[in-house]
DNA sequence: CTACGATTGTTATGTTCTTCACATTGCTCC
DNA sequence: GGAGCAATGTGAAGAACATAACAATCGTAG
């Protein structure tokens, strides 16, 4: 196949988890590897890996699996992650300073070139090569540098308002690690970390 | 109804999302709401969130909607985090550090008791009241606190070998910050905090 | 005290997602 | 070079999930 047809959300959102699996087994040097393999170490079926690739090509082939460097680089492809992606974060509390250093993130093209706080005695201050800037400064810096991608950690109160900002500036991926939802045209997309959430989607299933 | 027929896990995940809504609401002195309201802010169906909340019992009236204080107080019932709950931290390096000072774990009743770390220069430092065992004493000491959730912040070559060690300790909930993907016997509950993969997720759909 | 508007809980319907199962293809080994 | 094994890609079947729709109920206002 490889249709242009609009393909569900949730299948662009296992490639991620793919991805992690085949730069694990680029690193341990394997060439070739199944739907099979894959799906066992990911705990996926190996129909639904095959089915979810199947959208966008034909990657393996026949008796022999998938080449494992192949297959990593078009999904990179494919996400739109074999490039270098801008972003800015906003809100440089203590979270914020873990996000600015976390390597996470360089690691996979991900690249933090501007940092916002409200705070007056936060602005000026340098972390890495970057220095903090004033709210003020974030539509013109952000038009300025093309940034599409952005991380919110401010406190929940404030969350929404920083988005509708970051919005109008043209920003149109958000990371929020406020708990909170967010509101936002259609056209923006949201991903939300919120550790303790999981924590709470964890107990429910333990004993008492 | 109210049945306690296993209730779909993806229900189970939405219920902390219903919780920061209604914990919000109560900040906001808000006395009452409805699943219209609470769908709206969450862009979520009313119908979804009545059907979600119907597999627990009948929390509202007709007319009327839900007490937000009510409401909230049975979620966190259902979820068992109305208590509090003790955690293991493994790994203290910039990530461990972040993880282990950030704040929205005990504002939700999770509280950090235990932090280990294999590199022997950090056993014995301290983070706000407590010191850095070494990985030799994790099972004794996981045992004694009688712990059961635990986080692994440990580069993705270790991640296995850590989570392996703290089940055959008696954990059986693990929020994993290493970007792969562990096997975990069943009755063991794994979720993932993966930022990056998150972003990744976005730039499907940005524009080249 | 009755009529009306609002909102729930739930059943029925529709949609999306996952798994099954197999024809097809490629590789290897004798 | 043909037989046998292995693994893909996919259409059809099945399962899970979401939405629609409505009877039942509650509160309120006249």
């Amino acid at each position: 196949m490889g249709a242009r047809a609009s393909i569900p959300d949730i299948v662009i959102g296992r490639l991620p988890i793919y991805l992690r699996a085949l730069d694990r087994m680029i690193q341990e040097e394997k060439d070739y590897t199944s739907s099979h393999e894959l799906g066992e170490r990911l705990g996926i079926s190996s129909a639904q890996i095959r089915k979810d690739l199947s959208h966008f090509g034909e990657f393996g082939k026949q008796g022999t699996g998938y080449n494992v460097q192949f297959l990593y680089e078009q999904i990179r492809h494919i996400l739109k992650v074999d490039r270098e992606w801008l972003m800015a974060l906003v809100g440089v509390g203590d979270l914020g300073h873990a996000i600015a250093d976390y390597r996470g993130f360089k690691a996979r093209g991900f690249r933090i070139v501007a940092l916002f706080d409200a705070d007056p005695v936060k602005v000026g201050e340098r972390i890495g090569d970057l220095t903090i800037l004033p709210m003020e400064q974030l539509s013109a810096e952000i038009r300025h540098l093309g940034i599409r991608i952005a991380m919110i950690a401010v406190p929940a109160a404030e969350a929404q308002a920083v988005a509708d900002r970051l919005i109008e500036a043209g920003v149109t991926a958000l990371l929020n690690y406020a708990p909170i939802t967010l509101a936002v045209p259609v056209g923006v997309r949201v991903q939300y970390i919120d550790p303790a959430a999981h924590l709470q989607h964890m107990t429910y299933y333990l004993a008492p």
